[in-house]
DNA sequence: CATCAGGGCCCTG
DNA sequence: CAGGGCCCTGAT
């Protein structure tokens, strides 16, 4: 079943202009997400993958500016000579996803002296909120996440690349390629089970009949309203709360999604905002009233900053109590 | 060796 | 709406 990488030759660059402030590297690298070989991320650098409109892409992403003038070099890798709306459609999708024309001046004004969230926002200020990948790419991600250890995720995920993904070799690197629906619509669910993904066989089966033959639409998705959205979410079979507000989020750009937390979350939120020996975690209607009353509308953006900046800190340093927490 | 819980969700009663 | 079961894996 595994197939040859693909070598992208063919190389056509634009320049993006994200709204300031812009935080690069905040904006392009999560150090709490769990690693996938369709992206890699060095300071000022990101490369990673895309599938769009059935053609395999490279990418690279590249600062060229600072957070107040910001200035985005976007180079595209692809096998064959890309037509200048194709280059540019690739790039509306990017600004879409990594939320280059957000207006952050709202949230910075409202929270600037916020005891526990300014300081961040000074030390992030840019920062946006992102997904690398696709609606149909993410939930993939949500469903290999269920119910594992960070360590058995990854290499779910890798044995559904090294099966069903293409790898790409481009700038000198390679990364793999998400598949289309349509390749997992053809396999069977013993098959995917072989490769000790679970009882996520089922839920990835379903999900992916969703995406390949019943329509779901994720660009359409995007312009209905927010409860829409969770409605049919939920709709699939395998994706529930969790998974759901992650992706809103993430995806839909609601900064508000906020409405479930998970026990190694409560443990960990906890201790951010009330000091809360981990052990004797906060309960998480507290929690989540503390998050609505502070940060109201923008809660989920407010965690995200403080999230973000916990793990940059354990990335650069070191937090001790929190590795504890983090099943690797 | 056995047992158990894990970065949920589905299904049943 | 609470609780058992689910694939596997590593921790105990």
């Amino acid at each position: 079943m595994k197939t040859g990488s693909i070598n992208l030759t063919r190389k056509h660059e634009i320049t993006l202009a994200p709204t300031a402030p812009f935080n690069f590297d905040a904006t392009f690298h999560k150090p709490d997400y769990f690693p996938t070989p369709d992206n890699h991320w060095e300071p000022g650098t990101k490369w990673h993958t895309m599938l769009w409109q059935g053609t395999h892409l490279g990418l690279r992403l590249q600062n060229e500016g600072t957070v107040a003038r910001p200035r985005l070099r976007l180079v595209v890798w692809a096998a064959k000579q890309l037509r200048r709306d194709f280059i540019a459609s690739v790039a509306q999708e990017l600004s879409y996803r990594f939320n280059l024309q957000l207006d952050l001046a709202d949230f910075n004004k409202r929270f600037g002296r916020d005891a526990q969230l300014g300081p961040v926002i000074r030390k992030w200020r840019g920062m946006r909120p992102m997904s690398d990948s696709s609606l149909y790419e993410a939930i993939m991600i949500m469903i290999v996440l269920q119910n594992c250890t960070v360590r058995r995720t990854v290499s779910m995920m890798r044995a559904l690349f090294e099966n069903y993904g293409r790898l790409l070799a481009f700038d000198r690197k390679e990364l793999y390629c998400y598949w289309p629906p349509s390749v997992i619509d053809r396999v069977s669910e013993e098959e995917l089970r072989a490769l000790k993904v679970g009882y996520r066989a089922k839920s990835i089966k379903r999900v992916t009949r969703s995406f390949a033959g019943d329509g779901f639409d994720e660009l359409a998705l995007r312009t209905k309203p927010q409860e829409e959205q969770r409605k049919a979410l939920l709709s699939l079979y395998g994706i529930g709360p969790a998974s759901v507000d992650y992706m809103l989020f993430g995806l839909f750009h609601h900064w508000n999604a906020l409405g479930h937390i998970s026990p190694w979350e409560q443990k960990i939120y906890s201790k951010l905002f009330f000091d809360a020996n981990p052990d004797r975690p906060v309960s998480v209607p507290k929690l989540l009233a503390l998050f609505d009353k502070r940060y109201g509308e923008y809660k989920m953006l407010a965690v995200h900053y403080i999230w973000e900046d916990l793990f940059w800190q354990r990335k650069e340093g070191g937090i001790p109590w929190l590795d504890e927490l983090i099943r690797l």
